[in-house]
RNA sequence: GGGGUCGUGGUGCAGCCUGGUUAGCACACUGGACUGUCAAUCCAGAGGCCGCGGGUUCAAAUCCCGUCGACCCCGCCA
């Protein structure tokens, strides 16, 4: 076996070569990253997966080698052998780890050639998406693009790692499964030798994570692709990566600290930052009124001030008229945002009607007093309303006054917004806090029943087991999401283990039990075999290592992403199929109407 | 399904508002010069269906309509 034709291996790589290798000869292969031609002396900067290494390339040393450099393009492959030297005296490259050290080439080969790039491999460029994909293969070929996938790889590592550790058991599980009811939309498999039935890929592993626990595997995990066939987003993939877990005889709080030992270990290891422990918890409503979101980004303060009473029954009749409705007056201080222009202000006004609500107040607190389209309606409150928000000449104030949570939800985007705008998120900070209490129904006004907030096989809290019967709204769900800097980077829940609740959870959803049962009769009957009490949680992979690599979009960290239509720009995948194919399936494709 | 931004040599952009030269710049590419560069430099050159289709006009990269595509957002994503 050799490396290459004529028998050349390598010996060394690309990043590794330093001041204490002068004298020896190496041999070194790897991509023809760029050309200095001087004419009577060359420099080829040779790049591999670990590094830049500087070649030259000196007629003195070797006039073929010379010669043949003058040949050399962008991106060719080369096996270059020579002594390495140290730089003459103020020509080393401090950018460069190798930067002390050139090799002197004596012979070198060219292994392949290339075309000329259809885009330059410089970090520093922009290039468009759409062809950075259809190219992926050369994008990857960019130090920064190769980092995030040493990142990506160092997460799996740690993730198993730690898991394995702490005992956990490593399952696949089906990939052509059957499709589920609610949730997002399923990618379907055509059956051909079931003609005419289908598999769905799976959302998630949920159903057989469960029957594991069934199984008394008692920790399970699997970092496992999933697939829904939703629209897409910076964050969201058709198909992505899950860090699958699930436990027995854990409660909550048993299981949470696992968790976060495993976020620990990755971001020690991929980062050198230790994560704080416990992470703060913080209840679904405590977080939607503080933050008017369940996924808070804790970098930044600007927390949202209920300022209800204020207004109860006071002469600002659109105010006094919703807190009279229930509803409520949410606050939120602006510090220092004086200098924002009307128009800005005209801006967050349409942000917060785009928003759903059907109008935002702000005030402009100047040192002589309130500025404000209804001031009059103000001058009342304004004592009051300044100390409940601590507010400072300069700063501004916003209020929203609706019903909740939508008070809360349209002053928790103008927060976020504001942030941006304002600088005011740290960029290299983490900030991780669980997020628990989550209700367990909600009522969907369309389909006129209770959904699911997390799945239906989550456990309610014990103690509001008999809201189920009496008011479901209020009922808690043993569920929880981790959130890091406004992101939901996990969320799972403990399940339900008993099939008296599991039944009467589906009848609270509106789901017949004839459905239940042909649905997955299979994990109502497996309940009934001695299933434990079991919870997990699946954490994104992909967006922990966006995260950790400092990319917006999760494309970044997936090898070969699609395109916002689904779509495949290096493989044109989705395509139509051999007319033969659809035959062996018994599908027919129809025109649109 | 809806809203927004964008589409100009291989790449990144300018020109478009206010229609009228040979569509301009940088990088890459090709040829030449050059023995210490590292975004090498210098000289010369080649390279354009201005996304696509229609309309207005004497005349369209530019104005109008439609359409396709990329990205961001809303809806959707248990």
């Amino acid at each position: 076996m050799t490396a290459t034709p004529g028998g050349w291996r390598r010996s060394h790589t690309c990043g590794e070569l330093r001041a204490a290798h002068v004298g020896q000869t190496v041999t070194l292969m790897g991509w023809a990253f760029r050309r200095r031609d001087h004419g009577g002396l060359i420099f080829v900067d040779l790049r591999d997966r670990e590094g830049l290494t500087q070649c030259v390339f000196n007629p003195a040393t070797s006039a073929e080698a010379h010669a043949g450099a003058q040949e050399v393009r962008a991106e060719f492959v080369l096996a270059v052998q020579g002594t390495v030297q140290r730089r003459p005296p103020g020509t080393e490259n401090p950018k460069l780890p190798t930067g002390e050290v050139e090799v002197q080439v004596s012979q070198f080969r060219i292994l392949n050639e290339s075309k000329p790039l259809p885009f330059p491999l410089e970090d520093q460029t922009e290039v468009e998406e759409a062809v950075r994909l259809k190219y992926r293969y050369l994008d990857m070929r960019r130090p920064q693009v190769l980092r995030n996938f040493v990142i990506r790889d160092q997460v799996y590592r740690a993730v198993r790692d730690y898991l394995h550790a702490q005992g956990f058991l490593e399952v696949e599980t089906p990939f052509l499964t059957r499709s589920t009811p609610e949730g997002a939309r399923d990618f379907l498999v055509p059956s051909r030798l079931a003609r005419g039935s289908f598999y769905a890929l799976p959302q998630s592993p949920q159903l057989f994570k469960q029957l594991l626990m069934v199984a008394g595997f008692e920790r399970y995990f699997q970092i496992v692709r999933c697939f829904r066939d939703e629209d897409l987003r910076k964050d969201r993939q058709p198909e992505f990566t899950q860090i699958d877990i699930e436990t027995s005889f854990l409660d909550r709080d048993e299981f949470l600290p696992i968790v976060e030992g495993m976020l620990v270990e990755v971001w020690r290891r991929v980062r050198g930052i230790t994560l704080p422990t416990p992470f703060p918890r913080l209840a679904y409503d405590e977080a939607l009124a503080r933050f008017g979101t369940d996924k808070p980004d804790l970098r930044f303060g600007l927390e949202l001030v209920d300022c209800s009473d204020l207004f109860r029954g006071g002469q600002f009749q659109a105010f006094a008229q919703v807190v009279a409705g229930g509803g409520a007056v949410k606050g939120l201080r602006v510090p220092g945002g004086g200098p924002l222009s009307r128009k800005d202000l005209d801006g967050l006004v349409e942000a917060a009607k785009g928003a759903g609500a059907k109008g935002l107040v702000w005030v402009k607190v100047n040192p002589d007093g309130l500025q404000s389209p209804v001031t009059k309606f103000l001058e009342a409150v304004k004592q009051p309303l300044l100390a409940r928000l601590a507010a400072e000449p300069g700063d501004v104030l916003l209020l929203v006054a609706d019903q909740m949570p939508l008070a809360a939800t349209v002053l928790g985007r103008l927060r976020q917004e504001l942030a941006q705008r304002l600088n005011l998120v740290p960029p290299h900070e983490f900030r991780v806090c669980w997020v628990i209490d989550f209700p367990l129904v909600e009522w969907s006004e369309e389909e006129r029943r209770w959904d699911a907030v997390h799945h239906p096989f989550t456990a309610p809290r014990d103690e509001d087991l008999p809201l189920l019967d009496t008011d479901p709204g209020r009922a808690r769900a043993k569920a929880y999401d981790l959130v890091i800097n406004g992101q939901e980077a996990a969320g799972g829940s403990i399940r339900i283990h008993q099939q008296a609740v599991q039944e009467k959870m589906f009848k609270l959803l509106g789901i017949a039990p004839q459905e239940a049962r042909a649905r997955f009769g299979f994990l109502l009957e497996a309940l009934e075999f001695g299933a434990p009490p079991m919870g997990g949680i699946a954490a994104g992979l992909d967006r922990l290592v966006a995260l950790l690599a400092g990319e917006e979009s999760i494309r970044e960290v997936i090898a070969f992403p699609k395109t916002q239509k689904g779509t495949c720009p290096l493989t044109d995948a989705p395509a139509p199929v051999d007319p033969g194919q659809l035959k062996d399936l018994g599908i027919r494709l129809v025109e649109e109407p």
